[in-house]
DNA sequence: AAGACGGGGTG
DNA sequence: CACCCAGTCTT
């Protein structure tokens, strides 16, 4: 691979790039922070949540003195919550131990939710190491540079850390590892998109093996969607509605209406809460990336006193309860 | 190697 | 609707 690579991209990279709130930083917490929300996530839906987080934990000691449910109310809606109970995990461990964010991707590699990717982002980023990001972006960018229809997770890796080695012998102000990563990143995002790619307007498409059938490379993933049939039950009284704190896996550490599923879920939830009759009010359609729920909502009055608005809610719930809002209202 | 894990944008 | 997004962790 000719070096020139390197130059026509990085050159792009110092003329295109779009401004962003993270670019340019070089506070390490501010780089965590913005790599844990932008895991599969877009960066439009990422920037307000990074503005209102820092706001509220502007550094490590004041994330790691709050409270998980204080740390997940400032991520609500933005899903993958595991990638929050992490950041706030692991801001605990090291302020507790004394420690700052370590410098190096070996070290930030053994951190809760640190993974490869944020490992090498980070490094690169924050502290200068030439270490390669492999995300979507690269995987992408690669693949069609080389025209690879199915590449190995490996064959990626190994190819994104030559163009790392080789950026090392580089010496420009430009040829750092956190703006090769960027750069390469960026030309992902922005014009080697999955869908109508901008070839014409491409810096590297004199290198590009696949620029002729973009599409091709790398093909599609498959997926299969579960349907799942179940019953949600809105128990609500003149104090407010009954909320139960989710444990497990799914939509862990945030709060949300009793909920099961069918068969026998009306039955189970009625059981719970030794009722004998709920009104149904409708039902909900919410999709996850592996299961679309059909939610039959249901609401019974009780003795209950939640407020929805403080406390750590999913989409799911707000749409639930946005639902029996609405319902209730055309009753008056 | 496969699934699970949210929510939203795009064609 | 299908596929994807600056991925990570658990089977």
């Amino acid at each position: 691979m000719p070096s020139n690579l390197h130059k026509a991209l990085l050159t792009w990279y110092q003329h295109h790039k779009r401004k962003l709130p993270w670019r340019g930083e070089s506070d390490a917490y501010r780089i965590l922070l913005s790599e844990m929300l932008l895991q599969q996530t877009r960066v439009e839906q990422a920037i307000p949540y990074y503005q209102r987080f820092l706001q509220q934990f502007p550094n490590l000691e004041t994330l790691a003195q709050a409270s998980q449910e204080d740390v997940l109310k400032a991520w609500q809606g933005c899903g993958y919550y595991a990638r929050a109970r992490n950041l706030h995990k692991l801001a605990q461990q090291l302020v507790f131990a004394g420690q700052a964010l370590p410098c190096s991707s070996v070290e930030l590699l053994a951190l809760p939710g640190i993974g490869p990717y944020t490992a090498a982002a980070v490094a690169s980023m924050a502290f200068g190491e030439p270490v390669a990001t492999v995300d979507g972006n690269v995987r992408r960018v690669l693949s069609r540079l080389f025209a690879w229809e199915k590449p190995s997770p490996k064959q990626v890796q190994e190819t994104a850390d030559t163009l790392m080695a080789q950026l090392v012998n580089r010496r420009g102000d430009r040829d750092t590892p956190g703006n090769w990563n960027q750069a390469l990143m960026e030309l992902g995002a922005t014009v080697c998109t999955p869908k109508n790619p901008s070839c014409g307007a491409c810096p590297v498409a004199p290198f590009c093996q696949g620029k002729n059938h973009p599409e091709r490379y790398p093909a599609a993933q498959k997926r299969l969607q579960k349907s799942l049939e179940m019953v949600a039950l809105v128990l609500q009284g003149p104090a407010g509605v009954h909320l139960e704190l989710r444990q497990g896996p799914v939509l862990g550490g945030l709060w949300g209406v009793p909920m099961e599923e069918d068969p026998g879920a009306l039955e189970r939830l009625l059981a719970r809460f030794g009722l004998d009759k709920a009104e149904p009010v409708g039902a909900v359609r919410h999709d996850f990336t592996h299961r679309k729920l059909n939610i039959q909502v249901y609401k019974a009055p009780y003795e209950a006193k939640e407020n929805p608005r403080q406390r750590p809610l999913s989409r799911l719930d707000r749409k639930i309860l946005k639902l029996v809002e609405t319902k209730s209202l055309r009753l008056l």
